[in-house]
DNA sequence: TATGAGATCAACT
DNA sequence: GTTGATCTCATAC
């Protein structure tokens, strides 16, 4: 995988540039990963973002410097992985909802406890199950083992919708996906 | 296909 | 005590 490693910098930007550009990049932890193929941004004046009533104790990462990961747990029993971004210093992040599963496919099959290629990797929850992310990676830069993060080759076609699962300002188009990609959590319209 | 319950934790009212 | 950036399994059309 001959690609341009990304640092930190590239998550110094606002969530609105940074969350399209990591549609088709690859994302590696501990060797196994693959392909991003959706993301959702969080700005920290989104009240469906967990940084929008200000710090706390599980959130305090997102308030941190770019470039590292926020993890969190969600409906008491999944993780999710979300990417801490800078727009104006403080408090946003890209969720990581799905990716195409490439590298270390026995080892996400084992932990996930399925075969099917499609349902490893396609939903936030999933996506850490499979990776193997828990609170253990809260915190931690993403331009240092475990993580490996390439930039995309080209420029893929995005699609953008609404984001899923919440209730505060879920009209805004904050979803951005690889078009017509088979691994999203789901299709876009 | 579609809806519904259950799992289970941190933040909020 | 309720709700949520979720997923799986069961039961009902």
């Amino acid at each position: 995988m001959p690609r341009p490693r990304l640092k930190r910098p590239f998550f110094a930007r606002s969530v609105h540039e940074v969350a399209p550009e990591l549609i088709g990049a690859t994302l590696l932890i501990d060797g196994v990963g693959g392909r991003i193929a959706e993301v959702e941004a969080y700005h920290h004046t989104d009240p469906a973002a967990h940084s929008f009533r200000g710090p706390t104790p599980r959130n305090a990462v997102m308030f941190g410097p770019p470039g590292y990961a926020y993890v969190y747990r969600s409906y008491g029993i999944h993780w999710c992985l979300n990417f801490v971004c800078e727009p104006e210093g403080s408090a946003s992040a890209v969720l990581i909802r799905a990716i195409e599963p490439l590298e270390g496919l026995p080892k996400m099959r084992r932990r996930r406890g399925l075969t099917d290629e499609r349902l490893l990797c396609s939903g936030p929850g999933r996506l850490a199950q499979a990776m193997g992310v828990t609170h253990a990676h809260n915190g931690l830069a993403l331009d240092y083992l475990p993580f490996e993060l390439y930039g995309r080759e080209g420029e893929p076609e995005i699609a953008v919708g609404m984001r899923i699962g919440i209730t505060k300002a879920a009209d805004l188009p904050w979803r951005y996906g690889l078009a017509g990609s088979k691994f999203l959590s789901k299709p876009f319209r």
